[in-house]
DNA sequence: TCCTTAATGTAAACATCGTTAACATAGACG
DNA sequence: CGTCTATGTTAACGATGTTTACATTAAGGA
């Protein structure tokens, strides 16, 4: 299901009715980049040509290769936000100790859950990221997916479950922690160390523990 | 002092006495690709060209490019696991639980401030890794660099800092926290968190709690 | 000392890549 | 029906990784 939304394009590719316009190409060429096993490598070439276009049809949507691919990483950086909404529920706030912890296994959950399943995104993600820091341009648009765990960390101490409050420090190490496991799974290192459900509920765990 | 060597055949391709065998070429193109601000994104064209040689001449030290990349990368986990074994300090065994901390913190320090001093190694050691990992292809030689940090665990509990025994969740946690601060790091993420110093006593000190 | 030979470099070519410029067509709108 | 704009194509440029054929150097045995 990584794909949704390229049926009706791929059709338009293949169909003998090759019509002169895409209909879509902006969108066609952003799916086929997603369903890429290799997003950070792939030729602007024969992504055009996948979805039966000329290479320089690309250019009437997107700057440049690059320019595409930060678009790529800007909807991966929106899809992470979303499952950190859904897993966040911020409809239902924590009454409990129980709640807190729960949805910040949640949150942890999402985030592995992601990179397990993207792992091409992923890499992309935090290549293009780190890539837009390093070179000092535009930092890519991370929204506030990030405001999630602090938030998580916080709603830990109010509810009691840890006594101190969480500080900035605090928030940085269980960034940490989190993006650590999921990149190191990403890379396929050690990776065969439990499902992401247990491997979530192991790190939240000792996480809890640390702000103690 | 990130080149050390590379004095040498500079100088030979920069003199006028332009040998027609460079000396150590296969060394030459491993300092130059050393010295880059970019190693995953050098040409290996310009790369020659740096050590006065024709591309072509590259082919007859490495099978290609990604060979290349790959001695790189080796190089770079062989210093990484120099200064783990430097920070592990192996002659003189902790006798105190003081000791066992100091080591552990030495050991989070060398790997951030690895990452820190020599962050597009770093960025082309794990890309490397990720990537060997992902093709199913020889996995980098890593060496036993990650058998520092579990002996550096086991040693905590014996001398009575954690009273639990480090499992294998242990382990990959306490290195998913080192891990993620280096990659968060060396993507210039939230690098304005203090001193590599600081940070790495601020990560172990809950790390420790983590374990209790 | 000379001559063979392997090691190590060059030069030229190929396919592919990102990108641009000039041109062609489809569809929208008067 | 005619014009204009959006959107595609074709052809080209320079740079890249890589291979092939050739040239030069260094070394070692007759």
């Amino acid at each position: 299901m990584s794909v949704p939304s390229i049926a009706s394009h791929s059709i338009a590719a293949a169909d003998e009715t090759r019509r002169f316009h895409h209909g879509n190409l902006r969108q066609a060429l952003l799916d086929a980049a997603l369903a890429a096993p290799d997003i950070e490598n792939l030729s602007l070439r024969q992504l055009a040509a996948s979805v039966g276009v000329t290479a320089a049809a690309a250019y009437r949507h997107f700057s440049g290769r690059e320019d595409l691919l930060d678009e790529v990483a800007r909807i991966g950086f929106a899809r992470l936000e979303a499952r950190f909404a859904d897993a966040f529920d911020i409809a239902r706030p924590p009454v409990s100790a129980v709640d807190a912890q729960a949805r910040m296994q949640r949150l942890a959950q999402a985030y592995l859950a992601f990179s397990d399943e993207e792992p091409a995104l992923w890499r992309l993600m935090f290549g293009a990221l780190a890539a837009a820091y390093r070179d000092g341009a535009r930092p890519i648009d991370r929204r506030n997916s990030y405001d999630y765990l602090p938030a998580a960390l916080l709603g830990l101490h109010l509810s009691g479950v840890v006594a101190r409050a969480p500080d900035e420090r605090d928030a940085f190490f269980a960034w940490s922690v989190i993006h650590g496991a999921a990149t190191l799974r990403a890379g396929h290192v050690n990776a065969a160390l439990g499902s992401v459900t247990d491997l979530s509920s192991s790190l939240v765990a000792r996480v809890i523990r640390a702000l103690a």
